[in-house]
DNA sequence: AAATTGACGGTTA
DNA sequence: GTAACCGCCAATT
C-alpha cells in the first residue's frame, strides 16, 4: 500500500470524525495525519473522495477560514449546521476559525499557543 | 523526463 | 486588512 493511498484512508477517517458544528483546515488534517506538510494532498484527498463515503467535507476549509473555493454551496451546508460563515464584497465565505475550529488541537498543550 | 497545476500554508512587505 | 512570494507533495500534461 503506497503511502499516498494510506495518507488519504487516513483523511478519510479524520474527516469522518469532525463533529457537528466544527470544521477542520487541509493543513490540520495533514498533521492529524501524520503528514504535517501534506495539505495540498488533504486537498486532493477530497478532490477525489467518493461520495459514498459520506464524508463531511464541507466541515473542511482552508486554514485562512476561507471556504472551499469552487464549492459555493459549501456555506449552506455549514450554515445548517450552526457554522456562521460571513460574506465578503467579493463573495468571499470565512468562517471564524478560533471559534469553530475543531478542538482536537487545542488539547495538544504547548503547540496551542 | 521537464514543466505546469492544484479543494494548501506560512511568512514577509 | 490585503498582496506577493516561497515552500511543499502528488497528479497531469
Amino acid at each position: 500500500m503506497p503511502d499516498t493511498q494510506q495518507f488519504f484512508a487516513d483523511v478519510y477517517g479524520i474527516v469522518a470524525q469532525i463533529p457537528r458544528g466544527k470544521v477542520l483546515s487541509y493543513g490540520d488534517i495533514a498533521r492529524l495525519a501524520g503528514w504535517p506538510a501534506r495539505s495540498r494532498l488533504a486537498g486532493r484527498a477530497m478532490a477525489v473522495a467518493p461520495a459514498s463515503l459520506h464524508l463531511p467535507c464541507h466541515r473542511v476549509v482552508t486554514a485562512s477560514g476561507r471556504l472551499v473555493p469552487h464549492w459555493p454551496q459549501q456555506a449552506a451546508l455549514l450554515a445548517a449546521e450552526g457554522v456562521e460563515a460571513k460574506t465578503g464584497k467579493h463573495g468571499e465565505l470565512h468562517v471564524d476559525m478560533k471559534k469553530y475550529r475543531w478542538a482536537i488541537m487545542d488539547v495538544r498543550p504547548g503547540e496551542a499557543i
